[in-house]
DNA sequence: TTGTATGCGTTATCAG
DNA sequence: CTGATAACGCATACAA
């Protein structure tokens, strides 16, 4: 199979490049007889234009690309098919590159910018530990989605969309106390996090700390680091070592609804029950939460807004409309079955 | 920001762009030195070379392209990972590509064959419903993992790797049916869909006949199509309606984990226990399935194994070891606490 | 070991 | 409405 080009496509139709070109990307300077002829010589011949001489000649292209941090988190699932719609909705194409544990997104970022001609950037997931001079090499409008972010950063370097994870876990917490529960256990992301799973980890000091509660390190477990971060598995491995390290408590909050299966899965195990023996509480509202048995009390974070409202600033960062924006939407705390009052 | 390329380089070097692009692609012809100080210089000016001229230019990369249907779909998680390890122990880089419900893979496939010089494709999910002309204008090779394919195409046109849908699909009810159980509803892809839906359907349906069943159509119910495939709330709106068909059953047997845990939520719902009242049984052998309370009895695909035999084929494909091969593993039946014996 | 010149396949520019 | 031609940014054959 030769390589059959745009200027192949030319002489079978008798016709110059820029006809074809035309053609294809239905350029309205060309009659509608000429590019359907054209057009229907290119369907016989399979002809297929070259993505990377068009990226390469184009200066611009309507394109925003989505990238993803851990692309198997049931979190985001909701989300891609919202960002998707929108940006069909907008015209514009859209591209879903999923990057790696131990990459770096700003640098994949940065590639894809420049290979693509993009017009905009999604950050999704991740810890977005980055430096602000890093940042600055991005000169396309990006809005970082559900990452949460240190303090140390300018707010005006950046635009985000969120939950508060901080005031979202201190409810949580608070709400397990008031149900009597004084020992709970934490399980949380290790302690090198210094995004979500730290603001996460904050939220549920500051409720001990309200009620008068002393926090005991004892009950606050890491993710292992050697085993996929929020999955099932993860939670219920440090769940079992909970568990036998015969450290008592009455509940379990898992800052993530994917540990919080694994946690029940481990108290099974043990021979006990949920919520009867202990509380369990999960974070995210992801389908699980609802389905699983017994279902999980959690707090639900409005993804299909979150991802509404992360296009529409990113397509008026485009626009110019505004320099930066930060939306923090509030999230519910869902009680259901797998925590109850001791009181 | 002004666009910087591989000549501005160059000239701040006081050196040709080859000698630039030597040092990019660390080519054996240049000293240590200029290197060393060419890198230095890219570095301080935050060059990146831009990926469509360098796949334009060249005439193969070692890159290959493993496409998913359905990337949201958890099965494939766990292969994710292999095939990114194994491709990279080769030496060649990997790209993962999502492709929308309703986009042909295969238009996809030539697509990106051409922007990155493609050396290898893996198919992942999907019906593959394609002709045969359409499948003979990819002109690398490629693999279709996990794929049931319908027996209308030539074995010689392509490679496989998979279970044998049908054998697993009848392994289940077959173990079903030996645990008393006579009247099973089975909750299976919809009817068009002529791949590993249909082929576990068949397996069903074999198992019952040879048992001397008779088969109730009116216990065969087919996904949602306004509800995404394979998803937990599929699974649950069926079984819903299901149940409130009052056709009388003892078994539910659904083709994937996700479909049996939305299964066992509407009966609990309902007001009936698993397996108490209905044995619910799934396949693939997700994570959930093991995490899931009760845990789910199911058929465990081998997807490390699978995911590893794919890789070893396309390559061998590539090195033109072969022409095609066809690897079919089995699974195993896992009974788990979803389902018991009524005899 | 290094540099110059050419072309990869397209689109944009400009002249017909 | 159409076509010739010059870029786009890079890698490589070839020359030095």
């Amino acid at each position: 199979m030769e390589r059959i080009t745009i200027i192949d496509i030319a002489k079978m139709c008798g016709v110059g490049v820029t006809t074809v070109s035309r053609a294809i990307n239905n350029h309205p300077d060309i009659s509608e007889d000429t590019k359907a002829m054209v057009m229907k010589v290119i369907k016989e011949n399979h002809y297929v234009p070259n993505n990377s001489a068009r990226n390469l000649k184009r200066s611009a292209s309507k394109t925003i690309a989505v990238l993803i941090k851990g692309i198997t988190n049931p979190f985001f699932n909701h989300m891609i098919k919202v960002f998707e719609q929108e940006i069909q909705r907008k015209k514009y194409s859209f591209i879903l590159q999923r990057v790696d544990e131990n990459q770096d997104e700003i640098e994949v970022a940065i590639e894809l910018e420049k290979e693509k001609r993009l017009k905009g950037i999604v950050f999704l997931g991740g810890y977005f530990s980055h430096s602000k001079e890093k940042l600055s090499q991005l000169t396309v409008p990006f809005v970082l989605s559900t990452i949460g972010m240190t303090s140390e950063f300018d707010l005006n370097d950046y635009s985000s969309v969120s939950v508060d994870d901080f005031k979202e876990s201190y409810k949580m917490t608070d709400y397990l106390i008031n149900q009597g529960h004084a020992k709970i256990a934490l399980i949380t992301a290790s302690m090198d996090d210094a995004s979500i799973g730290k603001l996460r980890y904050e939220g549920y000091k500051k409720a001990l700390e309200d009620h008068g509660l002393a926090i005991n390190e004892q009950l606050i477990w890491a993710m292992k680091e050697d085993i996929e971060s929020y999955t099932m598995e993860n939670g219920y491995t440090v769940t079992k070592e909970l568990l036998e390290s015969q450290e008592e408590f009455t509940a379990i909050f898992a800052i993530s609804d994917n540990l919080a299966v694994g946690a029940c899965k481990a108290i099974f195990e043990a021979g006990k029950r949920v919520p009867e023996d202990y509380s369990v509480a999960g974070f995210d509202g992801l389908d699980i939460s609802f389905y699983y048995n017994p279902s999980l009390t959690t707090i639900r974070q409005p993804v299909v807004e979150i991802a509404e409202e992360t296009i529409k600033i990113l397509f008026d960062l485009i626009h110019k409309k505004i320099t930066h924006a930060h939306k923090v939407f509030p999230a519910d705390l869902v009680v259901r079955e797998s925590t109850k009052s001791i009181l």
